[in-house]
DNA sequence: GTTCAAGCATATTTATTTGGTAGGTAATTG
DNA sequence: CAATTACCTACCAAATAAATATGCTTGAAC
């Protein structure tokens, strides 16, 4: 019912690949960890998670890196989440395993997987488009307050 | 992001208390732990966060047992799992602690924030008296599957 | 072709959470 | 008083999460 270290290190770390989109040079993991402040170490696991399912592109050797594999506005945070948290993913186990199956499947059809679909729904609204938006809304809230 | 095993145990515990809210009588522990098949001690933890949360009264002593505070029509999922699930309220931690304070407040406000009221909602929209209702849907459409 | 900066892959350690047990105390009824 | 039931505290083990450590592979640049 939360969201773990890795997957809110692999929304920011995503996050900051999409401001480095257009430039279309790629950003190592060092830079990242550096700028975020994570153990790069710990980073990479994230990324191999984020490279399997296809949401970044490598390059190895010199002047390697990572990119974005495609735009920032077709990658949603449920894109990124579910490459990371594989409980995302899972189903609700029953609470009486053979006792009272009326019980079970009346909690999964009013509980269970109306939540899962209200989760799915909530994270996949949200692109990296719109976090950058936002993050340009605080810049932008930020130094007003200078003037105030 | 999933749902522990002491929430499932507390939402097929309330619903079981549920069916008899009716009778005014209390229900054992024990009774419900022979009927869903869970540990009896454990169940003991599940019920002492419940009643924390006023949700359940308690009858101690011969006769006694537990009983909703209130009508099964006016206690929803999302009462019951916050009771239960401490995870369920906190807030999600900064990505990045201090480098980044734009980016984590961007998160927070384009996917965390969605993200817990959207399980708020989805949760808080479902009560005992709905878990009723679809037990008994679930019956009816079990003693017509003997008909085809 | 050597070097070196990256990504890639595993294994290990440590910390936290979860799921569950055990045993005893307190209150109520009959 | 005796039985019954909730209540409380401590404890333990397994699983998971978080982080580290080590070493290998790839490929561009010089």
């Amino acid at each position: 019912m939360k969201i773990s270290a890795k997957g809110r290190y692999g929304l920011a770390a995503m996050t900051y690949l999409a401001r480095a989109y257009a430039a279309g040079a790629p950003v190592t993991i060092i830079s990242i960890s550096e700028k975020l402040g994570i153990s790069k170490i710990y980073l990479e696991q994230v990324f191999s998670l984020l490279k399997r399912a296809r949401l970044v592109n490598s390059i190895k050797g010199s002047q390697g890196g990572y990119q974005l594999a495609r735009a920032p506005r077709a990658i949603s945070a449920y894109d990124i989440l579910s490459a990371i948290e594989l409980s995302l993913m899972e189903q609700a186990a029953p609470a009486s395993p053979d006792k009272m199956p009326e019980l079970d499947r009346a909690l999964a059809a009013r509980v269970y997987q109306p939540l899962d679909a209200a989760i799915r729904k909530s994270l996949a609204a949200v692109t990296l488009d719109d976090i950058l938006t936002a993050i340009e809304e605080e810049k932008d809230a930020a130094s007003l307050m200078y003037f105030i």
